[in-house]
Order: structure tokens, then sequence, then C-alpha cells
DNA sequence: GATATATGTGTGCAGCATGCATATATCAAG
DNA sequence: CTTGATATATGCATGCTGCACACATATATC
């Protein structure tokens, strides 16, 4: 049982994971890689500048604002002003919302499906280690709201995340 | 401990940590998202054709042309005779076969550093875990060159890969 | 053996998302 | 009020992709 032969499957995981999520939700926001983490992330954050976009979505400023062009021109995002005369404030229509949710949805029902290949106790025992490895991959608080871009917090609430928990306690060290 | 939870957990950290090798590969090997897979897969399995390397990277046929087209103009990959006078047979130069491999370094290394988070015992435990997921996930040939796409076949040989298995399980019973 | 169909590969064209460089507006500090 | 920093937006070019189609070769039917 060598180390690197589960780290190779742990890859392999990732991406057929990634691949299925990707897939659904990129079909369902319609408006390219980063739709849908821009929907899920500005209806966590209503209020949300378009640079603070920009970070946790990762792409640079002049894409996100596009990306902002085309999501208000499907009707699912608003700008409204900001705290800022110059910043915007961006908040997700009734549309956006709903889009946001069937987006989630078909994200946590691939997830649930892979799952539930696992006994309980199987599932119980992953738990704690996958809490371990998020939490040792989270080095700063950008890097936080990158990872978590496309969580559902209803599910998984921000008190118990452990990328939330590693991201204070390096923010709390500075 | 709600399974919820636990599946949302799953999707971050399979984000979180494919967010990371796409990065390192796709930097690698330069000439878009389905460079890396088209160099590993070819390089596992030389004289693949033109339409078994699109099945694999899960691109069109004439975008894996393209994709071709770009990888033997760097000199990584050649087009020679396949086993029709139709159908090419693609193979690494020795360039290639670097870039191949210095990819597979790369990716290895990013999953080494996030399994060092835990300890042995708890990687033994995963193990198992990991691969029950992927024999689930694993629905037929085509999926299983798809999920491993990008793997390291000297450290997870086909014989033990719980992906292959699922893949010739379904073929036997067909 | 000749014709029709299927398979494999390559090309013209257009669409779309992205990055870089730059422009404009607002805020903060001297 | 001027200088520099911050936030957003735009012009332009590039790169990857898919669709529709063309061409070559293999396979099947009669």
């Amino acid at each position: 049982m060598s180390i690197d032969r589960t780290a190779n499957l742990l890859g392999a995981l990732a991406l057929a994971l990634t691949d299925r999520m990707t897939e659904e939700t990129e079909t369902r926001a319609e408006h390219g890689a980063a739709a849908p983490a821009a929907l899920v992330s500005v209806g966590a954050d209503p209020g949300l500048s378009v640079g603070g976009l920009a970070q946790t979505v990762g792409l640079t400023h002049s894409a996100t604002v596009r990306l902002v062009d085309r999501l208000a021109r499907d009707g699912l995002v608003e700008r409204r002003g900001g705290m800022d005369g110059r910043s915007v404030g961006l908040h997700l229509t009734r549309r956006g919302n709903a889009r946001r949710r069937a987006l989630l949805k078909g994200r946590h029902q691939i997830l649930s499906e892979a799952l539930a290949a696992l006994t309980v106790e199987d599932q119980a025992a992953l738990t704690p280690l996958i809490e371990a490895l998020l939490d040792a991959m989270t080095r700063d608080r950008q890097q936080a709201d990158h990872i978590c871009r496309l969580c559902d917090e209803d599910v998984c609430p921000e008190a118990t995340c452990p990328v939330e928990g590693a991201a204070r306690r390096v923010e709390a060290a500075s």
C-alpha cells in the first residue's frame, strides 16, 4: 500500500468528481467556467464587489467585468451601488437566486450519489480525513474563499468549516 | 455529522485539488486544458488514434485534431501510420516524453503534499475509501479512460486500479 | 467486382471567454 | 488642490472550441 499509489488515486477521484460537478454547474449557469462560482459567491455574500468576486473566482478583473456583464444581461445579477462611489455591489436577482439553488442542488446530488457507494460507517470515517486535508490546504483568506467558491453554506455552515477555520487561524496570527 | 455536509466537503476538496493539479499541468503542457491529458494518454498508450484520444480527453474530434496539430508543431507528438490507411498512430517524441514525465511529477508532488497532512494510519484508512468511490463512479470503458487520463501507471498499476477493475467487470458482462 | 455505407481524419468558419494595456471615476493623503 | 492609490470599465488581440463539411479509406451488399 504505497503512499504514491494513494496519491494517484486521490488525484483521479478529485478529477472525476470535478468533471461531473463542472458539467452540471456549467451547463446550468451558461456563461463560461467561472459563472457557477460567481452565482454561488454573490449569493452567499450579497454586495460583493467586482474585484472581490474576481479574487474568489480566480479571474482577471477585466474578465470578471465581462462575466458580470453577461450574467446581468441574462437577468441573473444586478449591479447596485457599493460602499464607495467607485465600487459596485453585486446582488442576485430572483432568477439568479433560483439558478443558484438549482446549481447547488445538482452539485449536491452528484456528490451524494458518489458517497452513497460507501457504508454509513465509512462515510463517518471519511469525513475527518477530508477535513484534515482541507485544513492543511488552506493558506490564507483568499485561497479559502477560492476553495469554497462552490460551497453550499446551508449544508456546510461556516462555523464548522475546516477551510474557514484555517483561514481565521491565519488571519488571527497576523 | 450529516452526510450532506460530508458531500459538500468532498466537493470542496475535489475542487481544491483539481485546481492545483490543473495549474501545474496546464502551465507545463502549454496548449490548453486538454493538452496534459493528451500527453499522458498518448504516452501511456502509444499508437493511440486521434479519435481514441478525443474520447479519453473529452473533446470533439475536430478540436482534438487541432490539439494534436499544436502538440506536433511544438515537437511533443508525432503522427505516424496507424493500423488503417485512414487512421493515425500518435506517439510522443523524446521531448514529449520528458514533458510528460515532468507533468506527472508535478501532479504527484501536489497530491503527496496534500496527503502529508494525514498520519500514515489515516492515509492507509483513506485508500480503500477512495478505491470504493472510484469503483462506483466507473460505468464503462470510455469513462474509465477519461477518469484515468492523468494517471501515472508507474505508480498506480492497472492490475490494482479500481477504475480499470470496474471497467473490465462491465466489459465482461456484455 | 461495382456501388453504397460507415469510419477516420482534416479544414473553413464563427463564437466565446480570457488577458493585457489603457482609460475613466472616485477616494485618501500631503 | 495635487498626487497617488483604488475600483471599474473598454479596445484589442489571442486562443480554444464546436459545427458543418470535405476527403480518404475500409466494409458490406448485391
